[in-house]
DNA sequence: CCGCGGAAAC
DNA sequence: GGTTTCCGCG
């Protein structure tokens, strides 16, 4: 009925050690951040360094029947997607750098609507990278996790020590927009609402609401004049890239050339629905949405 | 409003 | 290098 705190940390810690190598350092700060929800994007140091805006935030309402984007409702979901939830911290680390070999191989994979993913089960944790292909792969990924066994300790120590990790992959809280696009499409927050799959088998999607993501994205960015004219120029950039297809005809509507291992899928007619393969007792945090 | 890609800045 | 910003055009 209850989770132990104690499981999550080790989760997460965990979770880190398996691609990170960057919390071996015992408290030694590197350099002062001015902007502390850059820093929560770390991962490392999320717990103490929320801000009180993020507090309050965090609290979102469950579902909001307006269908109006409201700047609460954007901002909650922002919060929850960068930071303070051990599950999307974890979801960082799906974004390594493979990709799928391509998806017409997904597709004819028994695929189910669902796939059930790592997140908030403790124990699936090797799961955090994509299979390889041979995109254009901008990036190759050799072999993250060496013989490297850092052991962390998460206690709350009153002390806020501060990692600026310099790793070579997603330094500090580098989301490329396709990943952040991909955490969105992972997040009952947003996904039906602002976007959704229309195929996801098949990679595709829709910015149901342009306007919403697109705000969401300058304010991962602190970017704050973003809008569906910038962010779709990014997004087409990604066409030669080999990241992302236009779905023609369809206004709104992309495509992902590929996708990851373990992406959980939040279709529409599976709203209430949660995507569990065991049947562990879950911790009342139930609140379905819509 | 959406979509496109060149160009340049960041 | 990955966008961000701006633009002319469709």
């Amino acid at each position: 009925m209850l989770q132990q705190p104690e499981l999550i940390f080790d989760f997460a810690s965990d979770h880190f050690n398996s691609s990170q190598v960057y919390l071996e350092y015992p408290a030694v700060v590197v350099e002062q951040v001015p902007h502390q929800h850059l820093l929560s994007y770390t991962g490392l140091t999320d717990e103490q360094s929320q801000t009180e805006d993020h507090h309050e935030l965090l609290k979102v309402e469950p579902c909001e029947s307006g269908e109006e984007e409201t700047m609460e409702t954007l901002v909650a979901a922002d919060s929850l997607l960068n930071m303070d939830c051990v599950d999307t911290l974890s979801l960082e680390q799906h974004y390594s750098q493979a990709f799928l070999p391509s998806l017409s191989d997904v597709i004819t994979a028994p695929v189910t609507q669902v796939t059930v993913s790592a997140e908030g089960v403790v124990g699936a944790i090797d799961q955090s990278q994509w299979l390889n292909g041979e995109r254009p792969a901008a990036q190759l990924q050799s072999k993250k996790r060496a013989g490297k066994k850092a052991r962390h300790r998460r206690a709350e120590s009153p002390t806020p020590d501060i990692k600026v990790k310099k790793d070579k992959y997603n330094k500090g809280n580098t989301l490329y927009l396709w990943q952040f696009l991909m955490e969105l499409l992972q997040d009952r927050q947003v996904c039906p609402r602002y976007i959704k799959w229309t195929d996801p088998q098949a990679g595709i999607f829709k910015l149901v609401n342009s306007k919403a993501v697109a705000r969401l994205w300058g304010k991962h960015k602190n970017k704050p004049d973003m809008n569906y004219e910038t962010m779709g120029r990014a997004l087409r950039y990604y066409y030669q890239r080999g990241i992302l297809n236009k779905v023609e005809g369809q206004r709104l509507v992309y495509q992902f050339t590929s996708l990851p291992e373990d992406m959980v899928y939040i279709t529409d007619g599976d709203c209430g629905k949660e995507e569990e393969d065991d049947d562990h007792d879950r911790s009342g945090n139930d609140e379905d949405v819509c």
